[in-house]
DNA sequence: ACGCATTTGTTCGTATGTATT
DNA sequence: TAATACATACGAACAAATGCG
């Protein structure tokens, strides 16, 4: 019998009290995530353990773990279980760089990095990760290479105080992509990103970085990542070097 | 009872016999677009109707209009039906346009149209577009402006024989997005997209149309859409002048 | 190698809620 | 108000993949 007049859990804060019962499950199992009470690449309990705790049927956890899998916060394995998303799967390196050679193929590239900083934020920065004006920031600037040739300058700020600790020797030590380092050593999670895409001129020292003309062109990817929540965490600023590659993007 | 290993219906042709019956009946409803059968904005029908002609459950016919539904094949209306998608849907002007004012809101484009032509397809575009060699297409150059400044010039290929009749005259006439006069007079729907995206040099003509110097950087957006059955039937190469605006993207 | 238990995936059926006309 | 259509929720059964003994 549906009993949606009564719900049979605690509503989540943020949900009107009469959203369907089976959001009301996801939004006790975002909480859950956002809480760490899984860890990324752990399974969750199984969908009977899960209805019977929360006093719903199997189909309504499914529906909800549905949509949390289709919003990459889940990834669904048939006859394992149900496991929190990570950053350290192995299909893909990088989930959120669209980058790709022109010549068909997965880009395969080495990183290097230049600098890793804290500092107060600056304005816009500050303004953009939701920072009090002067709190601290860390920022990081790193190449990534194809052929030992540079095609990638990231510019990153992160908010202070939840990556205390983050340091140059750390970074250089790590084998693996930046946000699994975020989400393993720093429990943040990056499950979405805004991107702004430009044309711009090369500035004489990016151009010589990228062994162009001072003025070329060049892809300007101003990313800004949340996490749960719609919390923005990381602003990312990347110059593209795009004679060789380009930005892939597919259109539903 | 699940009768899974005789299915009730036959199946389409693309996909395996043991595939489960809700992609069965979501073959069926492709193939029915394809058809024609129903019209973009109109209603398909009613999920228990659905249900009764292939011989299954509302859930299984469901599973699968929810699957054309996420893939915007279709668009569900609650209380009053499952609609076949459109490009002419009133909240997005332009469903595959990326393109954001820096300053907020939506984009409020001017469009002027520079030129239709027919001929033989070059041998790059007849390659994207999986035309013969020395096969007819249409090609089409026009404007988008933001305040009578140029912003986008796009340069477009079809297809000859699947838009015999396009004509300068026709397109002049027409009020609405392009992809809503393929779908509506050609019978020709986009429903998904790839897009390459570069940063090149502005050529002299370019330059001038744009107001930039020559040399300038300029975002490349080479688009190639697809109708049903992943065929090609677009090729879109369009220049974005980023100054004032960029290019938006989501990442999940 | 085989079978069993576990877990997600598919399918059915039924009842009720909510939005639209 | 009534009819229609999609949305939510329950329960039950079997299929398919996985891992373990």
């Amino acid at each position: 019998m549906a009993e949606t007049t009564s719900p049979a859990v605690e509503r989540a804060e943020s949900a009107p009290s009469f959203s369907p019962l089976y959001q009301q499950i996801k939004s006790l199992l975002v909480t859950g995530l956002e809480a760490g009470q899984w860890q990324p690449g752990q399974p969750i309990p199984s969908e009977t353990e899960l209805a019977a705790r929360f006093g719903v049927s199997q189909g309504t956890v499914r529906k909800a773990i549905d949509e949390m899998a289709a919003e990459n916060l889940l990834v669904r394995r048939q006859g394992k279980g149900t496991f929190v998303a990570t950053h350290a799967e192995a299909q893909t390196q990088y989930r959120f760089l669209r980058l790709t050679p022109d010549a068909g193929g997965p880009a395969a590239l080495q990183r290097r990095l230049l600098d890793c900083r804290r500092m107060r934020a600056p304005v816009e920065v500050a303004r953009l990760l939701a920072l009090k004006a002067g709190e601290a920031a860390v920022q990081v600037r790193r190449l990534l290479l194809a052929d030992g040739k540079p095609v990638v300058l990231d510019d990153l700020w992160l908010p202070g105080t939840a990556f205390k600790g983050l340091t140059m020797e750390r970074l250089e030590a790590w084998r693996g992509p930046l946000y699994r380092l975020f989400e393993a050593e720093f429990s943040v999670r990056m499950i979405r990103a805004e991107e702004k895409i430009r044309a711009v001129a090369a500035a004489p020292e990016e151009a010589a970085l990228f062994g162009v003309a001072p003025g070329a062109p060049l892809l300007s990817v101003e990313r800004l990542s949340y996490t749960y929540g719609d919390r923005p965490v990381e602003l990312r600023r990347g110059l593209y070097h795009t004679a060789a590659h380009h930005y892939r993007n597919e259109l539903g």
